[in-house]
DNA sequence: AATAAGTTTGCAACCCAGTTGCACAAATTA
DNA sequence: TAATTTGTGCAACTGGGTTGCAAACTTATT
């Protein structure tokens, strides 16, 4: 039986290489969204540039999407199968100011707002900034 | 008589320093928020230490709120007289992908969201990205 | 007014995430 | 096998943001 990992390049139509394999089993194994510096920290010694394009694919693909949750470093979390972006298939983010991490909060997704007359939404980006749950009990 | 910039960095406790009117000037007669790039090219020459720190006081100091749109470059934006930026006050930004222009939607605030147990909101910041008004015509 | 303390400004240098160019390696196709 | 495409690795660069330090200016104190 196939991993999941090449099951999942699969379905997006990525290559699976070794390096792709690798690198998205490590991002699939996250509790909290990761950013480029981070994953490269999960390498003993790695280029920078070939995990970025990695990255870059897996986004264009939508194996991954991308959070920019206002820390300046772009995080990454793993997609569902079917995730396709759409507007109507976001989540909302959280990144915590204590503890720095990130996470998508795949339950609540994105409520549906009035634009004004004449503007088109592509794409909706929601952080909430503050305390997660662990943090918020100490 | 006084003028609204001076009234203005009076109601929130910032010494009105030449350079603070100016910048403050220059940035309240904009249609749509600026960065510090794009802030430092309305100067023939002026320094960015200078401007940057200008903007960080007047962040700190709720005379303008920035923006984290999503290009990785942070815009600001004048508040009102009376904002104290609390999430109840919080607008929706919007990022238009042709013309690049960041502008505030300050008529409609941030819809609440149902937080998971436990966590804290103390920021939440809401980006549509697409076309504007004007690029949604041509 | 003269001094001392605090604040603001300007320069230079740095940090770091992201990005590009180019050459080499690996995989795919003819 | 040769030709072509795709992926990887190194080096170098970009650009926004940031810090340290010293000079200029402001404000408070004698």
């Amino acid at each position: 039986m196939k991993k999941s990992i090449d099951k999942s390049l699969e379905i997006k139509k990525v290559k699976p290489t070794a390096m792709r394999q690798l690198v998205l089993d490590i991002l699939s194994k996250q509790d909290h969204a990761i950013g480029l510096p981070e994953l490269e920290m999960q390498f003993a010694q790695a280029d920078r540039t070939t995990l970025y394009r990695t990255l870059k694919t897996f986004v264009d693909k939508k194996v991954i999407h991308s959070i920019d949750d206002g820390t300046g470093t772009i995080k990454y979390a793993v997609c569902t199968d079917t995730c396709h972006c759409n507007p109507s298939e976001l989540h909302v983010h959280f990144y915590c100011i204590k503890c720095g991490k990130t996470t998508c909060l795949t339950d609540i997704p994105i409520p549906d707002i009035q634009l004004p007359e004449n503007y088109f939404a592509e794409n909706i980006n929601m952080v909430v900034k503050g305390l997660c749950d662990r943090c918020n009990r100490g």
